[in-house]
DNA sequence: TTCGATGCAAAGAATTTGCACGCCA
DNA sequence: TGGCGTGCAAATTCTTTGCATCGAA
């Protein structure tokens, strides 16, 4: 959640989007807004309903190229999760990343972050053959609402 | 890798398999044997090529529902690095499960272990809302080979 | 008016399923 | 011999691409 409007994660979108010389099209910014309100990574089939049941319908091979733009320019990022379809989630400027939880049973993802794996991953990742750019964590589980 | 044949994964894979009634078919024969040789995690389409050069050809479909039913066994875990296709490797006993390192530029997977990481992982478990069964890290960037 | 944005439909790639035949127990 | 194992082909599912049209600058 942003205090200010031009805080947002959708304001910031579409000045990028703006300033690599795109026009502003309904299908784009339709999906923008509903990412932002979004507090999790979302399918794109996932976004094909909302988007339907919502603001308004847009193409699936619109969403995957939208999606596809977004995550080129850094403001979105695709996350696997699991042997599932991919997930899409805005990057959130200020915010560390966060990693997912999967409910093995119910399939909701949730987030989280935590100070003592990334500390643990940093310090590993200095030993590794390797520049190590980004990681990803998975936990699967039960989830609270599952395993009662 | 064991040091006496009885003790090799295929040997307990093809124990497992006889125990839980099954008949022992030369695909699934080939198929254990060459999971077996490796040190990290295939493709089913890396698997069907390496078989078909190698011990005898298998049909794509059968290398599916084999690798499925062996997963079900949990002899062997499948893993998810990034966007890629799914990835099955042997589970083997006595070693600890290892985590992966993939080279964003030659794709080449790597395993890794790490008790700090796990350490962290496992600390950080009990605080969830969630009974944590599993857990999967892939981390990405450029390995040495590709760096220079 | 020009070029990017979008929708629709077809193509692709990975995986799964249906069905008939072959082989092991 | 009966049922699991396997191959082949078709079906599914997610994602990408081709192409014509629409709309923003």
């Amino acid at each position: 959640m942003s205090t200010h409007p031009t805080d947002s994660w959708a304001a910031r979108a579409q000045q990028v989007l703006a300033q690599s010389g795109r026009h502003a099209g309904k299908a784009r910014a339709a999906l923008v807004a509903l990412l932002d309100a979004q507090t999790c990574a979302l399918s794109a089939i996932e976004i094909e309903e909302k988007l339907r049941e919502g603001s308004r319908p847009v193409a699936r091979a619109s969403i995957y190229r939208i999606l596809d733009e977004l995550e080129r320019l850094r403001l979105v990022q695709k996350v696997q999760v699991g042997q599932e379809m991919a997930r899409y989630e805005p990057v959130r400027t200020g915010e560390g990343h966060h990693h997912h939880l999967v409910c093995e049973n119910c399939g909701t993802v949730t987030p989280f972050t935590d100070q003592g794996v990334e500390e643990a991953i940093r310090k590993l990742s200095r030993r590794l053959p390797m520049r190590v750019a980004e990681h990803e964590i998975v936990l699967r589980g039960d989830c609270d609402g599952c395993a009662n």
